[in-house]
DNA sequence: CGATGATGAGCAC
DNA sequence: TGCTCCTCATCGC
């Protein structure tokens, strides 16, 4: 379950179980378990997302363990201290009282950085909608001086962190912008459409564990269509959507592999422009 | 460039 | 039963 709000929410839910309480750390899979044996017996200090990276410190150690879900990492929550190790759980991480476990599995990344090296990850990333210090102009200047499509500018984590292909393609779709439409061609008010919707909607992401992107006007219970069923659980316009009707125009929802990843758009909400060739 | 791999839920067939 | 996938580093051509 991979975007930033997943990376926001579980370190949250770190902080709430473990932290300034002593953890067990292990690695029953094993591939982790010489790094969690660092972390076995310590005082959890603070769990920290930036974008879709997560970093772990503990009282007394200098290194930090680094998250990166990928495509198919999930974290699982039980107050069970006896929960069954079931599958492959890369990381494990409990506290006694109140009794909490917590499973990792399937992480692109799980391993131990020093300061400097976390530093240079996190030095990587262009602005996360996330943190209260993110700086859009830097998303901006970036943005501005290439012909890349914005779309997959959207996705570019140099760009914005913590923005994944939903997120991307919602708000690409709710200021009708051409998804093709290079950089620097943007508006700077469409800029600011999806700056604004990535500040909105990715914090209700963090907070309902699901990403809902649709206006109060076109919910299921504003309009009586169905509700929608797909794995993530939330109302959107076009994500996986693919040639069912808009939910604006009725358009078949369109969709084209670009950089390698599936993006969903409306070629009627969001025509191809005009040629541009000022920027307002 | 494209292919690969971490891994498992959810859904289509 | 099989395919997809909220990702991205790495490898080979």
């Amino acid at each position: 379950m991979p975007e930033g709000h997943v990376t926001h929410r579980v370190a949250g839910q770190i902080n709430h179980h473990f932290a300034g309480r002593p953890v067990r750390s292990t690695s029953p899979q094993g591939r982790f378990a010489d790094d969690a044996a660092e972390f076995d017996g310590r005082v959890l200090r603070e769990a920290q997302a930036f974008g879709k990276h997560l970093f772990v410190a503990a009282e007394e150690v200098e290194r930090q363990v680094h998250i990166h879900l990928g495509l198919l990492g999930k974290f699982a929550f039980t107050g069970d201290l006896d929960e069954p190790e079931r599958g492959a759980i890369r990381w494990r991480l409990q506290c006694e009282q109140p009794p909490q476990t917590m499973d990792l599995r399937g992480p692109n990344v799980c391993t131990l950085r020093t300061p400097e090296e976390v530093e240079a990850i996190t030095g990587q990333l262009g602005p996360d909608p996330l943190r209260v210090d993110a700086d859009p102009e830097v998303a901006y200047a970036r943005i501005h001086k290439t012909t890349t499509p914005i779309a997959v500018l959207c996705m570019d984590q140099k760009v914005f962190a913590g923005v994944g292909n939903i997120y991307r393609a919602e708000a690409l779709f709710r200021h009708r912008i051409d998804p093709f439409m290079p950089g620097k061609f943007l508006r700077r008010a469409e800029f600011d459409g999806i700056w604004s919707d990535f500040t909105e909607l990715m914090p209700l992401g963090v907070r309902d564990g699901r990403i809902d992107t649709v206006y109060p006007e076109h919910t299921p219970e504003a309009t009586g269509r169905a509700p929608r069923v797909d794995r993530h659980g939330g109302e959107v316009y076009v994500y996986r959507r693919a040639g069912q009707p808009c939910l604006v125009g009725g358009t078949a929802v369109s969709l084209k592999e670009i950089g390698g990843r599936n993006l969903f758009w409306c070629r009627t909400c969001q025509p191809r422009s005009r040629r541009r060739t000022v920027r307002d």
